[in-house]
RNA sequence: GGUCCGGUGGCAGAGUGGUGAUGCAGCGGACUGCAAAUCCGCGAAUGUGGGUUCGAUUCCCGCCCGGACCUCCA
C-alpha cells in the first residue's frame, strides 16, 4: 500500500499522514458563499480535494469529505437586496447552479454539504462555550473572540500577535476590546436576516460557521481541512482559535492542506477583482474535462496562469488519452498503475501522474491492452476520461447524419478516383468543423478543437 | 514595509547532490492519392552573484523579478 504523503500549511513541510482513525478519515473543506456564478478559481479546490478525496477512499476504507455552503452572510444581503429577492431564493438558485456546474466538472458531491443557516444552533452552542472559558466576550449586541486569551493565535498564518495588531489596517470598532478581536456574532436590524440569540436578535460572524459545521459533522477532532491559500489568514487562523478555545484538549485539523491560487494575467482570479472567468462561461468554451485536466495539470500548490491557450492545450491531451482508449472497447476495472499512485501519494502530485499517463497511451496506442486499462484507472482516480471516446470526439450535434452522407459521397469519389471532388468534400466538412481520419478500418471523423 | 511561496527549453510543467521527465508547438522522415491520426528522429531550459562540495538546477546566503496574504476572497 501507497503511504500518503501531504504538505501541511501547519508546519509548511511534507508529512506523511496518519489519520486519527485509520479506519475513518474526515476532511473539511471550504466551499462557496453562494450569491453568484462560480469562476474557475473556485472551481480549483473544488477539483484539487475532489482528487484527494477519491484518493483517500482509494486508501482508506471510509471517509467522510464535508464542503459546507456559506447561505448566510453580507455579500449576499446586499446582493438579494439588489434583486428585491429573500435570501433565500438568492442561495438556493445559487446553490443549484454550483451543483450544475461542478458536476460538469467531473466533481463527485461531497459526503456532507452543510448550509451555514442549518447550523445556527450549533454556532450559538461554540459562542456560548467561548464566553463561558473566557475566550469570547459580548458588547453592544455584539460577541467578539478575545484573541489575546489564545496566546498561540498566529501560528497557522505564521504571524506574531504584535505584528497583526500592528498590521490591522480597518478601522477598530469601538466595542472591540483589541484591535484583533474578531466577530461571532452581530447583531442584525429587522431588514436583514437573522435569528434569537442570547444576545438579541443576529446573524453569525463570517468564521464560526466552519468551527460549528466541522464540530457538528467530524466532531472536535479531525483529520484534514483544505481551502485556498487566501483563506489562511484570516479564516483559518479564526477558524482554529475559536475550535481549540472552544474545545479544549481536542486537535481541530491535524492536516492544512491550502491550494495555491489562480491567476489570468498574472493576477489573482477573484471576485472582488472582477477580473474572473466563470466557470460557466468556461464551460461553453470547452469541455468540462479540459478544464478539470487544465486544473491538475499544474500542482494543486503552485499559481497556473489561466488561458485559452492553455484550455486548449488540455483539450488536446485528452484527444491523445482518448484515442490511446478508442481501440479497446471492452475495457475493465483494474488498479491504478503504481507509477500514478506513487505521483499522488506524493502530496498530490497529479502533474507527474499525468505524466505518467503519457507513458500509458503510448503503450496503448501500440496495441497494450492491460497498458489501456491502466489509463483508464488512472482516469478514475483524476476523474478524467469519463466519457465514452467516441462521445468526446464526436461531441454533441443533431448534424451526424449529415456527415455520415458526406463521407459515404467521398468515399465514392474516392473509389472513382476523383480526388478534387473527393477533397472537396473533406474542405466543406473542415469549415464545419469536421476532421476526417482515413483509416484501415474506414473513415472516422471528429470534431476539431 | 512585514510574512510566505515561486523563478526550469518557444509555451506549459515535474523530478533530482553526479551527464534535466512529460505534454503542446516547431522541424525532418515513414505511412497516405493528398491529408488527418499514428510511428521514428531532431533542435531547444535550470533568473543572477557568491558559498558548501570531488561535483549544485537541487543545499546555504545576498541580489533581481513575479505572485499570495497582512482582517471581502478558493
Amino acid at each position: 500500500m501507497h503511504s500518503l504523503v501531504l504538505h501541511n500549511s501547519l508546519t509548511r513541510r511534507k508529512e506523511r499522514f496518519e489519520p486519527i482513525d485509520p479506519q475513518h478519515v474526515r476532511m473539511y473543506v471550504c466551499g462557496p458563499t453562494v450569491y453568484d456564478l462560480v469562476h474557475i478559481g473556485n472551481a480549483r479546490p473544488v477539483v484539487v480535494f475532489d482528487v484527494l478525496a477519491r484518493l483517500l477512499r482509494r486508501l482508506y476504507p471510509r471517509v467522510t469529505y464535508v464542503r459546507n455552503i456559506t447561505d448566510i452572510d453580507d455579500k449576499i444581503n446586499a446582493r438579494a437586496a439588489e434583486l428585491g429577492v429573500p435570501i433565500a431564493t438568492l442561495t438556493g438558485r445559487t446553490t443549484e447552479d454550483f451543483h450544475a456546474d461542478l458536476a460538469a466538472l467531473g466533481a463527485l458531491p461531497p459526503d456532507v454539504e452543510p448550509r451555514a443557516t442549518g447550523h445556527i444552533t450549533e454556532m450559538i452552542a461554540v459562542i456560548e462555550r467561548l464566553i463561558a472559558s473566557g475566550h469570547a466576550y459580548a458588547a453592544e449586541g455584539h460577541v467578539l473572540f478575545s484573541v489575546p486569551s489564545y496566546p498561540a493565535y498566529g501560528r497557522l498564518s505564521g504571524r506574531s500577535p504584535d505584528e497583526l495588531l500592528a498590521g490591522a489596517r480597518i478601522d477598530v470598532a469601538p466595542y472591540k476590546n483589541n484591535p484583533g478581536d474578531f466577530v461571532l456574532w452581530k447583531p442584525s436590524p429587522p431588514e436583514l436576516p437573522g435569528w434569537d440569540s442570547p444576545w438579541g436578535r443576529g446573524r453569525p460572524g463570517w468564521h464560526i460557521e466552519c468551527s460549528a459545521m466541522a464540530w457538528k459533522h467530524l466532531g472536535e477532532s479531525f483529520d484534514i481541512h483544505g481551502g485556498g491559500t487566501d483563506l489562511i489568514f484570516p479564516h483559518h487562523e479564526n477558524e482554529v482559535a475559536q475550535s481549540l478555545c472552544a474545545f479544549p484538549g481536542a486537535s481541530f485539523a491535524r492536516y492544512w492542506v491550502h491550494n495555491g491560487m489562480l491567476l489570468v494575467d498574472g493576477e489573482k482570479m477573484s471576485k472582488s477583482l472582477g477580473n474572473f472567468i466563470t466557470l460557466r462561461e468556461a464551460l461553453a468554451r470547452a469541455p468540462g474535462e479540459a478544464i478539470r485536466l487544465l486544473l491538475l495539470r499544474t500542482h494543486y500548490r503552485a499559481t497556473p496562469d489561466f488561458s485559452d491557450a492553455a484550455l486548449t492545450e488540455a483539450k488536446r491531451e485528452l484527444d491523445r488519452f482518448y484515442r490511446a482508449l478508442e481501440a479497446f472497447p471492452d475495457i475493465h476495472a483494474v488498479d491504478p498503475p503504481t507509477q500514478v499512485m506513487a505521483a499522488l501519494c506524493d502530496d498530490l502530485n497529479t502533474p507527474l501522474a499525468l505524466s505518467a499517463m503519457h507513458g500509458l497511451a503510448d503503450a496503448a496506442l501500440a496495441g497494450d491492452f492491460e497498458a489501456a486499462c491502466g489509463l483508464r484507472a488512472a482516469g478514475d482516480m483524476l476523474g478524467l476520461l469519463q466519457a465514452a471516446p467516441e462521445a468526446w470526439f464526436r461531441g454533441a450535434g443533431d448534424d451526424a447524419a449529415e456527415i455520415e452522407a458526406a463521407i459515404a459521397e467521398r468515399l465514392a469519389a474516392r473509389k472513382a478516383r476523383d480526388f478534387a471532388r473527393a477533397d472537396a468534400i473533406r474542405a466543406e466538412l473542415a469549415a464545419r468543423g469536421v476532421v476526417l481520419e482515413d483509416g484501415p478500418r474506414g473513415t472516422t471523423w471528429r470534431r476539431a478543437t
